[in-house]
DNA sequence: ACGGTACGATACGTGTCGTACCGTAAATAA
DNA sequence: TTATTTACGGTACGACACGTATCGTACCGT
């Protein structure tokens, strides 16, 4: 009990070197914009972090969970939860930020790349669920939850199934690039998830009429 | 212009064996079955079909490709369009079809394979494109164009964006494994959809309120 | 017969992953 | 100070699967 809570059990050997996790991340970032997910290599982040291979296996059993760690964190603080006001507000104003995020930057790229690795590695999928997918989903929920407070819409409303329509019609686009992911198509989706949930779920206060 | 249409050019030299070809894809579908997409090998389909790995390589030039083919055509011929009357009870035909297949065979996990596949594979990606997403939603596009033709909506409705909600969802939950593609899903997912889609673009005639 | 193409069998080169090994460096404990 | 513990760099290595190359053989049309 005297011991500071920063550490409860004293480590005992050589620590490991703080600066050089941090060159393994910007490494790992830098290479994933020049490169890619998939043409990213192990063995060129070492180089490029000036780091020995054996150290990055040390902290990251794969290549799948090393990108994901230097692409969460990153990707996690651009996805704000808006409230503009309404349920339409704010929804559009969410799926136009994850938008400008996947178009604007490599993020879109290494989104999919790991989406694509989560198939393969059942490890990673657990990691991803866990540390991603329902962390972004609990965090993007609460714009539903404030509408059902508001009373703008009856709290019967599927909230996971309204983010799914979201981001579902988001990701597929950027999956299967069959159409861009252009604003139209946010208005769209948004115009047609809200009306629908409206009329399904009406809520107790008179409902606000988006543009 | 004597010859028959079926040939233009005469094929000159050795014609390739339909029956390898057909052992390919049969021995590609089996190890589908018992070990996915990812632990499939050529090698293994090689010896498998009885077949040299040339054989496989002069007419596949990757995996990808190879397990495209065996896909494809069983997958898509598994995904009816219902014309049940109602833009409802249509689309959620559809949906329950495309649930009871990729839940209820091995092609969910190979449907997964193979978009993690397009996302590493460029050239794969221009045929997963052309050959199966295009393809497969023009097939859907019908039920819309139908409803559209009876008057139950207007014209103006974005029919690409009625299919990236349904569909963009049901991928969503099959890619992130984050909820199950329940029945209940399907349910609301379609209310939801058809819901919005009548607010905002009614038809011309008196709509039918699914029970 | 002859040229053209596919075939089987197999060896090979390539790339990447992840591990093993060894001597050294940095921290704590006695 | 010395011993112990753990991380580090450097490198070699094993494993695996991909895709290619080679070569002699089997079928096909002319």
């Amino acid at each position: 009990m005297t011991e500071p809570t920063t550490s409860v059990t004293a480590p005992r050997g050589r620590p490991r070197s703080e600066r050089s996790h941090q060159a393994i991340i910007s490494a790992t970032n830098e290479l994933l914009n020049e490169r890619g997910f998939v043409d990213l290599t192990i063995d060129e982040v070492a180089l490029r972090a000036k780091v020995s291979k054996t150290t990055i296996y040390r902290r990251w059993p794969t290549k799948g969970t090393l990108v994901f760690e230097a692409f969460s964190d990153q990707f996690l603080a651009l996805q704000p939860i808006p409230s503009a006001g309404s349920l339409h507000e704010d929804l559009l104003a969410a799926l136009r930020g994850f938008i400008k995020v996947v178009k604007g930057t490599v993020m879109g790229r290494t989104l999919a790349g790991l989406v694509a690795e989560v198939q393969r590695d059942p490890d990673l999928a657990e990691v991803w669920r866990d540390r991603f997918v329902v962390r972004v989903r609990t965090h993007h929920r609460v714009m539903i939850d404030r509408a059902i407070e508001r009373g703008e819409v009856s709290n019967d409303v599927d909230a996971e199934v309204v983010l799914d329509l979201l981001y579902g019609a988001a990701y597929h686009r950027l999956l299967q690039s069959h159409l861009p992911l252009s604003d139209g198509f946010a208005q769209t989706v948004v115009d047609t998830v809200v009306a629908g949930v409206l009329t399904n779920h009406a809520g107790t206060v008179a409902k606000s009429v988006g543009g």
